[in-house]
This record gives C-alpha cells, structure tokens and sequence, in this order.
DNA sequence: TTGCGTTTGGGAATCACTCTCAATAGCATC
DNA sequence: GATGCTATTGAGAGTGATTCCCAAACGCAA
C-alpha cells in the first residue's frame, strides 16, 4: 500500500539509483508536487505548483522518472497527458475522469472484485501469449460541475 | 451483441443521419476497413488498408464519426491513436494492449465479472456524483513477438 | 579550488492532428 | 441530363504538446 511519506524520497531516490540518476532538487520538487495534489496533474498544474521548475526539465525528468518506475504518465485524450506517483510508491488504484473538464479522480475497487479481475486477466493473457500483464481501469462520466452545462 | 454484418451500413448511415451527415463513400470505405481488421487500426493502418483515403479527409471523418457514435477513438501513448467500430456496433470489449509494439487486440471479460464491475462503478461515480459512468480496462503485457526480444 | 561528468534552461524541432479554402461531388429540380 | 446549391473533399498550412539540442550551471571527488 505505499511507503509512509517519510520513506518515499529514500524509494524514489533508490529507484533513480537503480537507473543511475540523481535525486536532484528539480526532482524532488515534482515528487513533492505529486505528493501534494494528491491527484493526477498536468504539466502546467505541476508547473503552477511549483513554479521554480521549467517546462523542459519537467518534461525531461517526468519521463525519466516515468522509466525509474517513480511516476506514471496517463493519456486519455489529446490534451496534457496527467502525472501521479507510481502504483508502488501509493497504491493499487483506478481513475474517474470527467470527460467534459478532464479532470481525473482516484477510486479504488474491493479487494475481492481486485482479485477476480486478476484472474481473469491473467487468463486472458495467458491466453494471448502475454506477459507481466498488469491492468488499468477508467470510468469516464460527467463530473458534477459539467452536468451544470 | 452489435448488428449484422449487412445491417450495419444501414445502422452507420441511420447515426450520422442524426447529425445531418451523409454516408459518403469515403465514409464507407473507412467503416469497411475498420470492419475487416477486426482490430484497431491507426490512421497509417487505415490509409494503408484504404489507398484511397487522404489523410485529412481520414481524420475529419473518424472525427465526425466519432462524434456521430460510430466509431470509437482510443488512445494509449504518444503515437497514433487507435480506431475501432463503437461497442453499439460490435459489442461491450475490452483490450489487450503489448507495451512493447503498441499492438491492441479485443477480449471480453464474463457476463459476470462485468456486471459486478457495473455495480461497483456505478456505486463510485454516484459517490462522486458523476453521471453517464462508462469504463473502459485495458490489460497492458508483453505479447510473443516482443518478449523474444 | 580544480576537474569532470551530469543536469538544466530556453529555444528550436518534431509530429500527430486540425484547420482552411478552393475544387469537387451529391442530390434535387427543371 | 443540364443547372443550381449545399456538403464534402484534398492539399497544404497551422497548432500545440512534447522532445531535442547544446551551451551554461551544478554537484561531487580529489
């Protein structure tokens, strides 16, 4: 379920040594975004948030870390794609996106209907000939705000 | 469970009557091709499968149908989206996506196991006051071909 | 402090996709 | 089947999120 926040950056920093890169300032700062929103952001969200970062090395490091297992980049149209913290750093989670505004939610399901859909899933790939199959979920519907036209 | 094969033209011509369109032929030929793959297909695919086809009258129509509940526009990177018949034309699926190559292929989960899922993402967008909840779960793996490296 | 490899910043480049607008097709009427 | 009129098409320019480039700044070791 996630580390405790005091452990986190001690996790993202092992993850980036484990591609040999630094946990530098920049970096922290958008760990710290992520962690703060407790949400999905967009690049100019995480830019508001921390308004010392630059576009560049935001996009650089986000990607990077993307790779370092430390964030995860969810694209669900053809606007800003939106970040958050990677599965292992928070938790087994699905997203509630508006698809008037675009905003993006966490939810998460039973445990019990987790585990089913684990198993199916894990048939269905087994079935196909794939491997390390993981899964995401999207419920899209129209947010409380949009409805109000 | 979708329409006939010989009923669909009528159904797709029937949808975008609804927003006063006409069922050209270069409308045709893209439902055709969708159609025949049986797969998603990106707009390289669906020019590749239809020589006939400019891309931006490709684009403009997908579009159109798109909006016209014809077609269904997926998205799961930062490379072409995908094409499909939409689910009122085929029937409620899913996908099985490679992370290697991009390659998506259609699976479906049992009667059961989905109408669980209804009732528990009814449940969250009600919580969160969403309307009109659909979902959509993608199975992300490594297919044969990429796994061998 | 000196070196030296890594990271940063800002602007140019990329690329999927959309827009524009003149030419053409489709359809109805004469 | 010619005519007129609206909808659609095609080719290329435009857009915008993201990536690339490379000189300047940083961070760590000796």
């Amino acid at each position: 379920m996630g580390v405790s926040d005091e452990d986190l950056h001690q996790e993202v920093k092992a993850r980036l040594g484990r591609i040999d890169q630094l946990y530098t300032r920049g970096r922290q700062a958008l760990v710290e975004a992520l962690v703060g929103a407790g949400t999905p952001l967009t690049l100019p969200a995480l830019l508001e948030q921390a308004p010392d970062l630059t576009q560049s090395s935001a996009y650089r490091n986000l990607s990077m870390m993307e790779q370092a297992g430390v964030v995860r980049r969810l694209v669900h149209g053809n606007d800003h794609a939106h970040y958050e913290l990677a599965e292992g750093l928070t938790g087994h989670h699905h997203h509630l996106i508006c698809r008037g505004c675009g905003a993006i939610r966490d939810v998460t399901l039973d445990r019990q209907l987790e585990r089913s859909l684990d198993v199916a899933f894990a048939r269905i790939a087994l079935d196909a000939g794939f491997r390390q199959a993981t899964h995401d979920i999207d419920v899209y519907g129209i947010c409380g705000n949009c409805a109000a036209d």
